[in-house]
DNA sequence: ACCTCTTTTACGGTTTCCCGTAAAAATATG
DNA sequence: CATATTTTTACGGGAAACCGTAAAAGAGGT
């Protein structure tokens, strides 16, 4: 079994159950960090003593609170983590349900098992760090199995998002554009920026600029 | 201490921490529902077999799945327990921080108290037990401590509630002002709806529709 | 270089939003 | 009952969104 667990995880109320998992399926060495900026510490301690964690279980979002982090979010630890660790193995536990989220994490940050939290999700844990432990292939669960399959959020790009975001902080098409050529993003014709909104409303099915931003916030997106 | 607790929480990961603080405040009988629906039949059996719960401890949100339910939320089996047992004891532990939600909490539910799923929340959900059962005043804790003297949110109806889920519907004013006399909503002109959304918008800074949806969004208006 | 296909931008016309003002209706007040 | 005050509704002009079409620019292939 893994010798050497961190786990990051800011909710004390999860963190207690989480532990206890892994001392069930008999980790030795288990460590845990509130915050994403201390997790990536113990991360590069623990690489420069040559002792590195074999895996990291780790939470998607963090409640800011009064700290100051360099670090925000799961993602953020994981793609900082890859960097000065490319071999570690990874885990998410999440409440996260959403599939284009779930899928860019094993596309983009290459994760080894996405767990979502749920009315029983320790055990599935459970079986997804033993699963990874034998190198088996991970059969990923019934909530998330669709998620894998899903093709439709195929191409929503970063592009989007930054659209999305400037139109929920209540920017006219105008300034949105001259925000864009300031920024050298490309297409920042107001057109172009037009004809994209309007591809985004047909593929959510929304009425209007508003239903959009709605349903994007739903999704998570924005 | 408090004989007979029951837990109404999904995410099992979280509810084997609360049994676990429950078992080292010395509370003998613990229950644990992950269903709203659940919950609600334990505590109308015990009342029933005449051995009543004393205390509640419910999270807000419960995951949707398969299952069909007749409560979804835990401001609805609050509302449906007390109804039955008013003299029932209530702990909220969620992860909500908004400070109107507490608020109504107390104020429409009349819950004993609110513990905010962070940190360091289990020492805090330990104490609020033990004081609650003391019949000592309790003293919120810091997260929320601000929300109870937060008058910002003086009087958002739910008449606006109404307007700004329509709004987020995607639908016209002309739209929204036909719905409203079908539902025998008043006002229901489109000019009395455009007047109060402008309203809506100066009170959240909100520059169009699109911005206010955005920002009410967020504090989980909507 | 030329042609083709795609992407980006530009330009009108219509609808809806946005905002001020004012009339009409409802409510309160003496 | 008559008169203020508030609430609701109506109207009008300008801005932005909405929607189709078409021109300009760019990318790729022969």
């Amino acid at each position: 079994m893994f010798h050497k667990v961190l786990i990051a995880e800011d909710l004390d109320s999860i963190s207690i159950a989480v532990v206890k998992a892994l001392e069930e399926v008999s980790i030795l060495e288990i460590h845990h960090a509130k915050y994403c900026d201390d997790a990536f510490l113990k991360i590069k301690k623990a690489l420069h003593d040559n002792q590195p964690y074999d895996l990291l279980i780790s939470d998607l979002s963090f409640k800011p609170d009064h700290r100051e982090n360099k670090l925000n979010s799961g993602e953020e630890l994981i793609e900082a983590v890859k960097k000065v660790q490319p071999n570690i193995k990874t885990i998410v536990f999440s409440i996260e349900d959403k599939s284009f989220r779930i899928k860019s994490l094993f596309n983009n940050l290459g994760i080894n098992a996405y767990v979502c939290k749920g009315r029983d999700s320790i055990p599935e844990l459970k079986k997804s760090i033993q699963h990874l432990y034998n190198n088996e292939e991970i059969k990923p669960s019934a909530e998330i199995s669709h998620a894998l399959r899903d093709k439709s959020l195929f191409e929503i790009e970063s592009y989007d998002i930054s659209l999305l975001k400037s139109l929920s902080k209540g920017l006219t098409l105008e300034e949105i554009s001259s925000e864009f050529k300031d920024s050298g993003i490309i297409p920042n014709g107001s057109s172009s920026l037009e004809k994209r909104i309007n591809k985004l409303k047909i593929y959510f099915k929304a009425n209007n600029n508003v239903h959009l931003i709605a349903i994007t916030k739903d999704l998570g997106l924005v």
